[in-house]
This record gives C-alpha cells, sequence and structure tokens, in this order.
RNA sequence: GGCGACAUAGCCAAGUGGUAAGGCAGAGCUCUGCAAAAGCUCCACUCGCCGGUUCGACUCCGGCUGUCGCCUCCA
C-alpha cells in the first residue's frame, strides 16, 4: 500500500509518488528564535519526525531539512528591548531549542541551513525576480509586486482571491511600496541594525524569501514535501510559492504542501498577552518527553489539538499501561527463555501498524492498534516463543513512533528518581530510618528497607506504621515480589 | 466582511455506505494480611440539528447551529 498524504495544495488525500524515485526530499519551516520555543512547536516538528520515520521504514531516502531564519524584524526588536547584540538573541534561543529538540527525541534535520549563511542565495533570488520584473527596489526594500497580478497563481495556495485579500488588508502601511499586498523581499538597513551587503546596499533578507532560497538550494526547483504548521499556509507559503515559481517558472515547487494542526493550551491560542505560554523547556521539566510525544501521536496532526493537565495526565497513564503490559509479557518469557532467544517482529503484524500510518499518518489508529496487539497477547495466552514476537514487534512499532521501548528510559517508571520532602515528613523519616544527614531520596529508601524487611517478618503492624509514615511524606508503596516500589505519590 | 477547518460517550480520540478502535476516568469480579499492580467483565441502540440520495448513512449531498483558525507577527 502507498504512504497517501493530505495535500494543503490539492485539498485531498493524494498518494505519494516521489519526483526520484526512492527520494524524498521534505523542507520543514523551522525556527526563528526571537523567543522561547513553546509546546506548539514541539508539535510540528515531533509531527515531521514521525513522518521522517515511517519514511524511512518505507524504505525511502528521506532528506530532511528544517531551516533557522535566524534574522528578522522581531529578533531585532528584542535584541533591541534587552540591549544585546541581535546574535546574542538568536544563540540564546537556538540552543534552547535544540536542547529541546534533543530530548523530545527529535531526529537532527539533513541539513539545517541559516537564513544569514545563505545571502549569496537569497540575493541572486531577489535579483533575478526584479529582472523578470516581478519585484521592484523603492527606497526601504525591494518588494514582490502582488498587486500588480505578477503572479497570476497568487492565493491559491491558501485559496484567497487578490480581491478579496485586499479588502480584508487592514493595517497602517508603513513600507514603502506600491501595492497594499506587495511583500518584501530585500530590507535595507536603518541605522544600527545587523546588514548584509547587496546590489541595492546593506540590509537583511524580508521573511519568507529565505525559505524560497534555501528550500531550492538543498532540494532543487522542484522537490517532493514541503512542511510547517497551519499557521504559516498564509502568508508565509502563499509568498513563498509566488517567489519560488516566479523565479523558475515551475509549478508546482513542492508536490506536497503538510500542514500540521496549530496547539492550543485550555482551549485558547497560546500567546504572551493571554499568560497561557509556558516555555517548552519547562514543560520538558514537568512532563517526560515521550508522554509528549505519546499525547501528540494520538491526536491526528492536521486536527487542532487542545493541551490541558487532564490530557497529559491520561497520556501518562496510558503510556505508564502500555509500558506494564509490555513488561508482564517480557516477564512471561524470562524463565522459560534465555538470553539469546532473539526474536523478529512479525511482518504481517507490523503491516498492519504500518497501514495507519500509510493512510495520513493516522498515528492515533496506530497507536490504538498498538494499545489492542499487547493486550490481545494475555488474552490468547501467548506462549512464550509468542510472546517473544509480540514483545519483538510492539518495540520495532515502539521505535517507529520514537518511543522508547521501556518505561524506564521513557521516565514513566512507576519508581521515581526525584523526591522533595517537606520538613514535617523529612523529620519523620529520619527518626524512622535514625539517619539524620541522608538525602531525601536515601531516606526513603532506607524506611522503604524497613518495610520489606517488616512484610518479610509478616510484622503487618510495623509495615503499615511504615506505610502511613510514607504516605504522609506523600509517597505511596507498592510491594512486589523482587521488593516494594515506590514513587511519588500523585504523579502520574 | 472574505477564506477555511472541525463538531463521535464524563474527558481525550480513531473510524467505515452495512450497522461505533483505543486511552483516561467510573462500576463489578479475581488476586491480595493491608496497599498496589495486573487480568477479566461492564460502560455511545448512537456519532451537533434538520432535510435529501440510498435497500441501508455516523459515513455522500444541501441547509442550519456551534466552536476554532487564517486574512497582521506566529510552529
Amino acid at each position: 500500500m502507498a504512504v497517501r498524504l493530505y495535500n494543503s495544495r490539492t485539498r485531498s488525500l493524494d498518494e505519494l509518488r516521489p519526483l526520484k524515485e526512492g527520494r524524498v526530499g521534505i523542507y520543514v519551516c523551522g525556527m526563528t528564535p526571537s523567543f522561547h520555543p513553546h509546546l506548539g512547536h514541539a508539535r510540528t516538528f515531533l509531527t515531521f519526525d514521525v513522518l521522517r520515520r515511517h519514511l524511512r521504514a518505507r524504505g525511502y531516502d528521506v532528506t530532511y531539512v528544517q531551516n533557522v531564519t535566524d534574522i528578522d524584524d522581531r529578533i531585532i526588536e528584542r535584541a533591541a528591548t534587552e540591549g544585546v547584540p541581535w546574535d546574542q538573541i538568536v544563540t540564546r534561543y537556538l540552543g534552547e531549542y535544540e536542547a529541546a529538540a534533543q530530548r523530545l527525541g527529535l531526529m537532527p534535520p539533513d541539513k539545517e541551513p541559516r537564513a544569514t549563511q545563505e545571502i549569496p542565495a537569497i540575493v541572486e533570488l531577489v535579483d533575478g525576480l526584479i529582472k523578470k520584473g516581478v519585484a521592484y527596489e523603492s527606497g526601504d526594500g525591494v518588494y514582490f509586486a502582488v498587486d500588480e497580478g505578477v503572479f497570476p497563481r497568487y492565493g491559491e495556495l491558501s485559496h484567497q482571491s487578490i480581491d478579496e485579500l485586499r479588502a480584508g488588508v487592514r493595517v497602517a502601511v508603513r513600507e514603502d511600496k506600491r501595492g497594499r499586498l506587495d511583500f518584501a523581499l530585500w530590507k535595507k538597513a536603518k541605522p544600527g541594525e545587523p546588514s548584509w551587503p547587496s546590489p541595492w546596499g546593506p540590509g537583511r533578507p524580508g521573511w519568507h524569501i529565505e525559505c524560497s532560497a534555501m528550500a531550492r538550494k538543498y532540494l532543487g526547483d522542484e522537490f517532493d514535501i514541503h512542511g510547517g504548521a497551519a499557521d504559516l499556509i498564509f502568508p508565509h507559503h502563499e509568498n513563498e510559492v509566488a517567489q519560488t515559481e516566479s523565479y523558475t517558472g515551475l509549478h508546482p515547487m513542492a508536490e506536497f504542501w503538510l500542514h500540521a494542526g496549530l496547539l492550543n493550551v485550555d482551549g485558547q491560542k497560546m500567546s504572551k498577552s493571554l499568560g497561557n505560554f509556558t516555555p517548552l523547556t519547562q514543560m520538558l521539566d514537568r512532563y517526560p518527553a515521550a508522554v509528549i510525544r505519546y499525547l501528540f501521536l494520538q491526536t491526528g496532526y492536521r486536527k487542532p489539538s487542545n493541551f490541558t493537565a487532564d490530557s497529559i495526565d491520561a497520556a501518562g497513564k496510558g503510556l505508564r499501561g502500555l509500558y506494564a503490559d509490555l513488561d508482564k509479557l517480557r516477564e512471561t518469557v524470562k524463565p522459560s527463555g534465555g538470553a539469546n532467544q532473539q526474536a523478529s517482529p512479525n511482518p504481517a503484524e507490523v503491516a498492519e501498524f504500518d497501514e495507519f500510518l500509510d493512510d495520513d499518518l493516522n498515528t492515533a489508529g496506530a497507536v490504538g492498534w498498538l494499545q489492542t496487539y499487547i493486550k490481545s497477547a494475555f488474552k490468547e495466552r501467548a506462549t512464550p516463543a509468542r510472546a517473544r514476537e509480540v514483545v519483538a514487534t510492539a518495540e520495532h512499532c515502539l521505535e517507529r513512533f520514537g518511543l522508547p521501548a521501556d518505561a524506564q528510559t521513557a521516565g514513566v517508571a512507576a519508581t521515581s528518581s526525584q523526591v522533595k520532602l517537606n520538613k514535617a515528613a523529612r523529620m519523620e523519616l529520619s527518626i524512622i530510618a535514625g539517619e539524620r544527614d541522608a538525602s531525601d531520596i536515601e531516606l526513603v529508601e532506607k524506611v522503604v528497607a524497613h518495610l520489606d524487611d517488616a512484610r518479610k517478618s509478616k510484622d503487618w503492624a510495623k509495615s503499615d506504621r511504615l506505610r502511613d509514615a510514607l504516605k504522609r511524606a506523600g509517597i505511596a508503596v507498592k510491594n512486589t515480589p523482587s521488593g516494594s516500589q515506590w514513587s511519588v505519590d500523585g504523579r502520574s
């Protein structure tokens, strides 16, 4: 079965037919590091991460390009506000993004070009557009002449007509341009602004042109997939099309346009002014990356998604449950097994999983399939050999999702490594443990060890007393054949 | 005002022209000194509303209502 994806350009589910046999080129609009990355960025890049993994598993040689727009008005504004050089802003927020990307397990792009390092390619493009008569130089920059109708297909991607757009313009025109819809290709530098040399004097690229230039340079005049979040369709992607296709005379520049749905928080769009903007780094401190990934996997990538504390808690529990089932299967294999009995994923079952992903990256359906699949092994009372096969298949699927193979690695194991005891709890536990200087975690472990001893000697009264003390300290204990496990109570 | 998306149980969320995946929460049972975990069972005669097409629609068409997004910077 071939891969089908929803194509914003044609507004239909189209079959992926790479321009070059066996190879897929993907360009995704990346960060403009002018502020903290947030959970919405994570959703978008996680979407394309799963797409890459799937296409690769389908045997395609994927080239994934994700740019960095490391110069724009917001960066300059931010630098001015803080009174620091513009590139310091870029370094700070790009660093923050890269650290977050690593924690999220995003595969590094094959190419990660930066606008300021591609000035020659950008200048070449702008110059070419002027020569073709679709762009013009004015007092403060170079503009693309949308209003003059130089690009008849303008509005086709976002399904807007030039007339309607013209009616909708409601921002005071400050730039020195001929038509209200015209957009900047090159901005001449005002005193004190960062600049690069060009035939039109020192300046910087306008927003949009850098993507046209970089996509062309790394993937060619025509390539397979161009992606980004839904809010980029207009004007960013529309303008990219106008620039690139005017320059090359070819259409379409990208066969597929993929758009990831936006993320709301508590029913509202994330924004600084609403105060619901949580930096991604903080979210990652609060929730394991695997849980965030799993949460997004449970939703269709195109749908607008609403993030709430409840939704991520439920995702955490769901993921932990999945790992618990898997662990149980692994347990059943161990005694009779032997370490060298390796099983391979079942091809027919992996194919069932793949069918979901082939269908417009239906990760939610695939997650449901995987949950049922693992559970079915219990219902069937799987033999050790079969259990091994199910585990191998499940692990394969998890890897395809970019999820770790077990709860420990995913950071959702029941036993927590992070404890923070309050004063009263610390005092109570240190008395029980007979320790004053132990760390919180050592203290807890000591008391849990006492509890285990009490249980071994069937001293239920003592065992219950210790359990209660731990509970007051916010620690939940559960007993297993291999010793007691504890976790910070209420943490999911 | 223009363009577009979405509307499935308490919550999150798949899906098909032929009779509703999965997860969370909830109920019961098994197990258990207790507490958990886990397993099993149950949990939408119904898919925003109204028409139409059809032997049959939640799934196709039309209308209505509602929510959201884009049209200005945005992943």
